[in-house]
DNA sequence: TCTGGCACTCATGACGTGCGAGTGCCAGCA
DNA sequence: TGCTGGCACTCGCACGTCATGAGTGCCAGA
C-alpha cells in the first residue's frame, strides 16, 4: 500500500500537470506545493510511483506525466467532485428555464456543458422507451393515407406516415384514435405491445387490416426510435488541445460523426451514479487518449436518458464531474416540470 | 484582358494547387499540362497573373498560388460544374429513399454531402413560413392545458403547450380544431396570421380568452421557428487539413457553433442558383480562407431552405458544386413526395 | 527514513550551411 | 512581336552540430 505522502506526491502530479500541461519534475513539485520534504525524497516516491505504474515520464529525463491508472487512482481516491458556486447554479438553472420545447432543453444543455466544462457535450435524447405515452393521434391525410403522432411525457413527438390497405371513414378514424388512446395514454411504451395487442379483433371486418397496420407503425417508432438521437455541442473547445492533435483531435471528431460509438460511450454510464472512463478504460480504440464523464438523468427519480463530456485524459476531473453532475440535476427538473 | 494561354495557365494553377496543396512553379507546369510551351514563357504570363492580382508567391523564391481573386475567376469563367456519375446519383437517391421522416431525410442529407464532398456540411431545416400548414392539432392535457400541434407539408412537426385562462371543454376544443383547418390547412405559414385573425370572435365570450391565446401561440410558433435550425456534420473531414490548423479548424469549429453565422453564410445564397463565396467574400471574419459553396433546395420549385458546404478556399469548386447541386435536387424530390 | 550532493541523460533550441526549386531578366530566333 | 533557352540570384528548408538545462538515479551521511 502507498504511504500517505506518496497518494499526496500523486494528487501533486496530477493538479499540476493537467494545469500545466508539461511533465512534472521533482524540483517544481515541492516549489509549487507545500509537501514538507526535499525534491530528492520527492524523487523516491515518483519512482515507486513509476513501479506501481501510475506514472510514468515520455523520455528519460523528464518529468512525470500521469497513467490512465493515476488518473483512476485519483479519482476514485483523491478528488471529490468540486461544487459548482451559486451563482453557477443560478446561471444554469434560469438559462434552462428558458427553453421553449424539448429540442431547446436538450440544445441549452448541451451548450451549457460545453461552457462549463470547455469541453465537448454530448446530450441523449430521452429515452421512448422508459418514458410514457401522453397521447396517439392520427390524422387523415387522403382517403387511404394517414398520420401517427406519438407525444411522450418528456414532450418528444414522433410522427409516421400509414399508408392503408383499405379507405378508413373519419368514424372509424375516431374510434380508433379513442380506443388507441384510452389504453395506451400514460403508459410506458415498453408495456404498449401487449395492451394493443386485441384492438383489431373489434373492428369492422374492412377495417381490421388498417388498424393493424396502424399498430405495426406505432410499436415499429417505438423500436426504431430506440436508436436514440444526441445532440453535440462545444467541439470548438478541441481547439484548445492544439499540439497533441492526431491523439486527440481527430478521432473525437470521427467518433463523434458516428452514433453508435458515442451512444456505446455514455451507454457504460450506469444508472445510478456518475461514470468516468479513462484512456483505454473507453473500449473505442482511437479514443485512448480521452475521457469520457457521463450521468444519466431523468424527470423522475429514474434516469431516462445520459449526457457527459468527452475530453482528454489530462482533464480536471473534480470540476468536470462536478459540472456534469448539476446540470444532469437542472435538467431531470426541467423536464419533471414541463 | 487576359490571353486564352493565360487563363489556360491560371486553371492549371488552380488545378495543380488543389491537388497537391503545394505552391506550383513554372516548370511543374509545364510537365503536367500540354501547354505546348516552356517553361520561360509560362513565367511570364505568371507575372502578369499575379500583376493582375489573380496569383500570390507566399514568399520570394517559391512557387506561386491563387488568390481569392483568382478561385473567383476559375470558378466563374474557368470551371464548369461537374456532374456526378451515373453510379452516385443512383447511391443518393437510395439513400435518401430510405428515410423515414423528415429528422432522418436532413440527417441522411447532411452525411451524404458530407461524404461526397469530403467536407463539412450544413443542412438547413425547411423553413416554416415559406411551407404550408397540412394539419393543426389541439389536445387537451388537463381541464386548462392544451397541448398545440402544427404539422407542414414538409413533414415538420412542432408543438407548444398552452395554459388557457380559463377551462375549455372537450365541445369547444373540437369545434376549435375544426374551425382552425378549415381556415389554414394548405395554407402558407405568412398568410395565417390573417386568416384566423376573427376567429375568437364567434367563439362563446367564455372561451374567447382561450381561443385568443392559441392563436396567440400559433402565431408565435410561426415566428419563433423562422429563426432555423440546422444540421451540421462532416466535421471529421477538417482534419484533412491539419496544417494550416489555425486558419481553417479553429474558425470553422467556432463558426459552427454559432447557428447565427452559419445561418448568414447560407442565407446569403440567392434562391435561383448556386452560391459560391471565396475566402474573404464571406463576410464573417476568420473564414477567411474559407469558401461556402450553397444553395437552395424545395418540395416544388420555390426553394424552403439552403444547404451548403464549407471548406478551405483550396478546394475543388467543380466537383463540389456538383455534388451540392445534385443532393440539393434530390432532396427536393424526397420532400416534394413525402 | 530523509537529505544534500554529484554525475549522467537527453530533449530542445540556436546557429551555420548546402541544396534546390523557383524566379526575373536578357539576348537570340521565328 | 512573341516565344525560348540560358544564367545569375533568392531564399525557404532540411540537416548536422553544439551548448543548455531540467530532470533523473544513486549514494553516503544525518
Amino acid at each position: 500500500m502507498l504511504s500517505e505522502r506518496r497518494l499526496e506526491v500523486l494528487r501533486a502530479i496530477v493538479q499540476d500537470y493537467v494545469g500545466t500541461e508539461e511533465p512534472v519534475g521533482s524540483k517544481a513539485l515541492t516549489e509549487r506545493h507545500k509537501l514538507g520534504v526535499s525534491p530528492a525524497t520527492v524523487r523516491n516516491d515518483m519512482a515507486a510511483l513509476e513501479d506501481e505504474g501510475f506514472i510514468a515520464q515520455p523520455h528519460t529525463s523528464a518529468g512525470r506525466i500521469p497513467t490512465d491508472k493515476g488518473y483512476r487512482l485519483f479519482v476514485d481516491k483523491l478528488a471529490g467532485v468540486k461544487p459548482l458556486s451559486a451563482p453557477e447554479r443560478r446561471a444554469i438553472q434560469s438559462f434552462l428555464d428558458e427553453a421553449v420545447d424539448l429540442d431547446d432543453v436538450v440544445g441549452r444543455t448541451v451548450r451549457l456543458l460545453a461552457q462549463l466544462t470547455r469541453q465537448v457535450a454530448v446530450v441523449q435524447y430521452p429515452s421512448l422507451t422508459r418514458s410514457t405515452v401522453r397521447h396517439v393521434e392520427l390524422l387523415s391525410l387522403a382517403p387511404a393515407r394517414l398520420m401517427l403522432v406519438v407525444i411522450t411525457d418528456t414532450g418528444r413527438v414522433e410522427q409516421r406516415h400509414v399508408d392503408c390497405p383499405a379507405p378508413f371513414g373519419e368514424s372509424s378514424l375516431a374510434d380508433l384514435r379513442a380506443r388507441l388512446n384510452s389504453r395506451v395514454a400514460g403508459r410506458r411504451f415498453s408495456d404498449v405491445p401487449q395492451l394493443v395487442q386485441d384492438l383489431p379483433e373489434s373492428f369492422d371486418r374492412d377495417d381490421q387490416g388498417t388498424v393493424a397496420t396502424v399498430l405495426a407503425t406505432l410499436l415499429e417508432t417505438l423500436v426504431e426510435e430506440t436508436e436514440e438521437r444526441l445532440m453535440i455541442g462545444g467541439t470548438a473547445n478541441l481547439t484548445r488541445f492544439g499540439h497533441d492533435f492526431p491523439l486527440v483531435i481527430r478521432p473525437v471528431l470521427e467518433a463523434l460523426e458516428e452514433q453508435v460509438v458515442l451512444l456505446k460511450l455514455l451507454g457504460e454510464a450506469t444508472d445510478s451514479g456518475m461514470t468516468v472512463r479513462i484512456g483505454h478504460e473507453n473500449a473505442h480504440e482511437g479514443l485512448n487518449s480521452t475521457s469520457v464523464v457521463s450521468v444519466g438523468y431523468g424527470s423522475g427519480g429514474e434516469a431516462v436518458a445520459k449526457l457527459g463530456v468527452v475530453g482528454p485524459t489530462r482533464m480536471d476531473y473534480p470540476g468536470t464531474m462536478g459540472a456534469v453532475r448539476a446540470v444532469a440535476r437542472y435538467v431531470g427538473q426541467i423536464l419533471a416540470e414541463s
